[in-house]
DNA sequence: CACTCATATGTGCATTGACACATATATGCA
DNA sequence: TGCATATATGTGTCAATGCACATATGAGTG
């Protein structure tokens, strides 16, 4: 049950209201967890009955009113007790490289297309990475509590920049075969 | 649903058991999908009564009976079929890359021993890419057939390696910050 | 003789997760 | 007026997943 986790790590930059984490599962921590908002609505109401965060609604005129989450102690506390549990390797689960073991009994038209869109979507997201990098850690040395944030953003950078560059090649051997 | 497909794809290499799948499932495509051996066993099921697979019982002595697993046709059809869907990209789903974000709540001894933990597991992932590719791929170019498979291990290795040099740059700043 | 390991196939249950659907307000656009 | 979009919070449901448990045979080890 990482999500619970996951939410309270972003909680620790700030309080947020479900749909504040929703965006942000769609950028900067969801590089590395994801989550639906329904799925984070129900986490939010589990937490709050733990007693890890607290909520305040707030008026709002000319938008639905919002319930903003903060972190408790209690919240900081299970933070840290959960940051000593070992963790697993993450587990790939990818599609494209399982129809690749079977590349005699696939449609290779079709598995030129999806490497390409999956090369795309790789430059894409790499473009994103640099971004946050520049606009975020451009200046030298970051302060220490970035410093675990600008690592994952080192790692991002590196798996894509990895994935491009496999996808490339990858590319021109199935251009090879394709006559 | 892709375990199905992912069944049907080592069923293109060799009749299988669901005992063998469960193994093939903790080597050489475990490494692009996982799978247990209950939901092996239920698709499985699933596969013969949708007629994508037959099965034939096999008398043993000395060992309980094995149920061997070959592709039909229909399965084969099945593949082509899936083949042609678009592929998502593969979703990360990481506690250490979370933990990183929030570093200053967690326990910085047990993330350092995590990630020395995690750098020991993708070296020794990656020995044992080398291994396959050592025994599998050591002479010149490999048939067609072959292809796929190739250029899954040439990505698991660039995967590993990539993980490897970032584990030991973190680990370096991880040290400093120490005292 | 008990214990463990490898082979072999399953059931049952709880959790997780994805996805469609539901509801409400206000703005901008055609 | 109708439609899309952004904001904002949820419910209901089903599939996927993980994990403990159950069962059976025979070989090897202490």
């Amino acid at each position: 049950m990482a999500l619970s986790h996951a939410i309270l790590v972003c909680l620790t930059e700030r309080p947020m209201s479900g749909y504040d984490l929703a965006k942000f599962f769609d950028t900067s921590i969801g590089f590395f967890w994801k989550a639906t908002h329904p799925q984070i609505y129900r986490e939010l109401k589990k937490l709050g009955e733990q007693g890890h965060v607290t909520s305040i609604e707030e008026i709002q005129s000319g938008k639905p009113n919002r319930i903003a989450y903060s972190i408790t102690q209690s919240g900081k506390d299970a933070l840290k007790e959960w940051s000593r549990e070992p963790v697993a390797l993450p587990l790939i689960k990818d599609d494209l490289l399982v129809r690749l073991q079977a590349i005699e009994y696939v449609d290779k038209d079709a598995l030129r297309e999806q490497v390409a869109a999956r090369l795309e979507a790789h430059r894409e997201q790499l473009g994103q990475y640099y971004h946050i990098r520049d606009v975020r850690f451009s200046d030298g040395q970051p302060p220490a509590e970035d410093l675990g944030k600008l690592m994952g953003l080192e790692l991002g950078i590196q798996y894509e920049q990895g994935w491009i560059a496999w996808c490339e090649s990858v590319l021109q051997r199935l251009e090879k075969q394709k006559s």
